[in-house]
DNA sequence: TGTACATATGAACAATTATTCATATGTTAG
DNA sequence: CTAACATATGAATAATTGTTCATATGTACA
C-alpha cells in the first residue's frame, strides 16, 4: 500500500478530527449524493426544466424531448422517487409538475454556475 | 414503435411549442447536467462536505474519508474540472478549498430537499 | 545528484445506469 | 365485454463511471 500513512497526517491530525466532527452523518450524505445523482442525467434535466415552464403529460414530454414513451416514464419514476415532481391523474392521463420549490433554487444556481465566466486557474489551453 | 404519435399529442401541440421555446438551449441544459452528475457521488459529496469546513490536503481528505491516496486524487480532478474546488501548492503538498458561493446553495437546498418531511402521495407502505 | 515523499495519471476491471423492446395495467368509449 | 389508448414496468443490452494498481511527476532535503 503505502497509501495509508504520510507524515501530512501527523500535522493536520487535530483538523483532521475537527472536520470530521463537523461533518453531517455519513448517511446523509449517501442521501444527498443520490439527489444530485437525479439531477445529473440530460433526460431528467430536460424533463425538469420542460415542468418549469407547465404541467406536460408523458406523451407531451416524449414528443418535446423526441424520446419513446418507455424512456421518459423511466425516468419520471426516478424523479417521482425522489420526490422532484408530482402527478395528477386525469382518466387515462397522467400529468406531472415539479414538486418542490428546492427544485428551482439548486437548478438556478447550477445554471449561474455554469455561466459563470472562468478565471486563469480554470483556463484550458 | 407505436410511440411516435398519439392523441394527446394533438391536445397540447401549442403548450409543447411553447415550452420549447422558453427552455434553455440544449447545450447549456448537457453542462447543467455534467455539473450536476459531479455532485452526484457519495465520495465527492463527502470531499466537498470536508472542504466546508476547512481547506485540506489530499492526504487528509484521504485520511478522513478512509480512502486511497488515487481515489482522493481522482475525484479531486473531477472537482477541479467542475471548477467546484480550488487549489494552492505549498511545496510538495497541495491544499484544496472551495471554488464556489454557489455550491454552498446547491448543497444545502439539497439538504433541505431530504430533510423534508415526506408528504402522503410519497409514502412508501 | 539521489532519495524520500505528496500528488497525479493511465489502463483495466467492476459496478452502475439509461434506453430499448415487449408486455402489463388501468381507463374510456362503443 | 371489448377495443383503443396512455402510461408503467421487467429484462436485456450498451454505455458510463469509480476504484485499484502501477507508475509518473515534481518538490525538498541530505
Amino acid at each position: 500500500m503505502g497509501d495509508e500513512f504520510c507524515s501530512c497526517d501527523i500535522l493536520h491530525e487535530n483538523l483532521i478530527e475537527i472536520v470530521k466532527k463537523k461533518m453531517p452523518q455519513e448517511e446523509k450524505l449517501y442521501d444527498l449524493a443520490e439527489l444530485f445523482k437525479v439531477f445529473g442525467d440530460t433526460t431528467r434535466v430536460k424533463i425538469i426544466s420542460a415542468l418549469f415552464e407547465a404541467e406536460l403529460c408523458v406523451c407531451d414530454i416524449a414528443v418535446l424531448l423526441g424520446m419513446s414513451q418507455s424512456a421518459i416514464s423511466h425516468q419520471l419514476r426516478v424523479l417521482r422517487q425522489a420526490r422532484l415532481v408530482k402527478h395528477r391523474k386525469e382518466g387515462k392521463v397522467v400529468f406531472y409538475s415539479l414538486d418542490d420549490e428546492h427544485i428551482k433554487t439548486i437548478f438556478n444556481q447550477g445554471l449561474e454556475h455554469i455561466l459563470e465566466p472562468r478565471g486563469f486557474e480554470h483556463a484550458v489551453f
